[in-house]
DNA sequence: CTTGTTGATTGATGTTTATCAAGAGGCCAA
DNA sequence: TTGGCCTCTTGATAAACATCAATCAACAAG
């Protein structure tokens, strides 16, 4: 594994933590893997043995029932995922696929497990990491139950323009097909969503939007603190540990 | 505060592994305190500065936006709630109102926090509670955006009857209102969906609800172990730290 | 007993969302 | 270039859900 893949993972809050021994142990039995887009890296209801890091490219978290599927998160680098499975030594709840071709970093669960019993420090760090994803997922729940699907879309393109630098105009990060989902609306509702918020000065050009208007979206959207996490184009690696992560919401590349 | 509540505590996963000492400490600046029905505990975006222990009675896990209302859990004895948030050191996502006559107890969180970097056991044994919680808002949401309203209902009556013990009839454990926004629908809406669930061979008398034919109610609710959690009648206190353990799901009041 | 309150139910109606179907445009490989 | 495939879009229709209004039963207070 390249050591600058290696100085990634370990600027992670979850890593940074350890002592240069323990990460040795941690990371000795781990190993990095390239895999093209589409690959399918966990299904719903297996056995999980590995926490999982994404390098580069991305990754979607979704899940299934009748037929009917939807996706919980997308993920960034760098990015964990399936921690808390992998602490209860418990079956995925989601599946996990990537979305483009992805470098991705397996590290043994059950050598973190280990860690974690060691090292207060890292366990400490596991607990506020697994905080930040709860109270990530509890914004989801209140933006699915309190929200129409117009006003998830509006406050989804009020993050992603603060996300992106706060300009007039920002590009949309997937496909609108896997945006539907996350959204939870079908594809083409979010067509007619697009279409319905033009209205309060958005411009949509493919994957281009550009928001006109911002004083009027906003009076759509309502964006709330807490709801909304639309703190994260920090640059510094990271504040405090006390900043909420989660998934979707991860540092950038840093470099 | 009573030894028998103070056992009750102890008993929770999160406080049996930690030595006598530390738990005294943790325990020392700690308050027990009754609450009537309807008491607000905690308002979302309040500061947190308690780890909060329902010992005895019932409380709801709420959110508000733009003036619509939603449940997110409702618990029971014994519970711990806003752990993630004490963690973290954060402001609450959900506010907290009683349901019931309540007995709580409230432990300093600065405490727990430094009991946590110093006892990796403890460090540990949050992170598992955590995991569960995470696991069982994965749930939730699967629950939300997979199902309809009369799958949830089905659902959740299969799940109820399970709890209690699998008997033909049980029990409402809340109000039919309250029931409807933990489902996420509104209380008229709950209503027909009570009625159309006759169709399925459900009976409901008033808090009574008679499964009749259990196959056909089943074929409608389609129940999913990575969905439902149906697996908690257990009458040990806890079988490993394995089980998932999510608030709404916690142990029935032991004695 | 009467009154007021609250939760539950039912009906009528309108909105939101999903489904089905069709077509436009881009992209890739043969 | 052509054909196939995919995404996105748009329209027509149906199902699901919310809202508004009214009624009823249960219950507590006067």
């Amino acid at each position: 594994m390249r050591s600058a893949d290696l100085d990634r993972v370990r600027s992670l809050p979850l890593f940074s933590v350890m002592s240069d021994e323990l990460f040795k142990t941690v990371t000795s039995g781990a190993f990095l893997q390239k895999f093209p887009a589409g690959t399918t890296l966990l299904t719903e209801g297996d056995a999980v043995d590995f926490l999982y890091v994404l390098l580069d490219g991305g990754v979607e978290l979704g899940a299934t029932w009748n037929d009917k599927e939807t996706t919980l998160a997308v993920l960034r680098p760098v990015s964990t995922f399936i921690l808390a499975a992998v602490v209860l030594e418990a079956d995925a709840l989601m599946s996990a696929q990537t979305i483009e071709r992805s470098d991705i970093l397996m590290l043994s669960g059950e050598a973190l497990r280990r860690a974690m019993k060691e090292d207060t420090a890292l366990a400490c760090a596991v607990a506020q990491e697994l905080s930040g994803c709860y109270r990530g997922l509890v914004r989801a729940i209140k933006n699915q139950k309190l929200r129409g699907g117009l006003e998830r879309l509006a406050n989804y393109l009020i993050t992603q323009k603060v996300r992106q630098g706060g300009g007039e105009t920002f590009t949309l990060p997937h496909e609108k097909r896997l945006l539907a989902s996350v959204l939870g609306m079908t594809p083409e509702n979010l067509s007619r969503a697009f279409a319905a918020i033009a209205d309060y000065g958005v411009v949509i050009n493919g994957p281009q939007v550009t928001i006109a208007r911002p004083a009027v979206l906003e009076r759509l959207a309502k964006p709330d603190p807490l709801i909304d996490n639309h703190t994260l184009p920090t640059t510094a690696p990271i504040g405090k540990a006390q900043r909420e992560r989660w998934p979707t919401a991860q540092t950038r590349s840093p470099s």
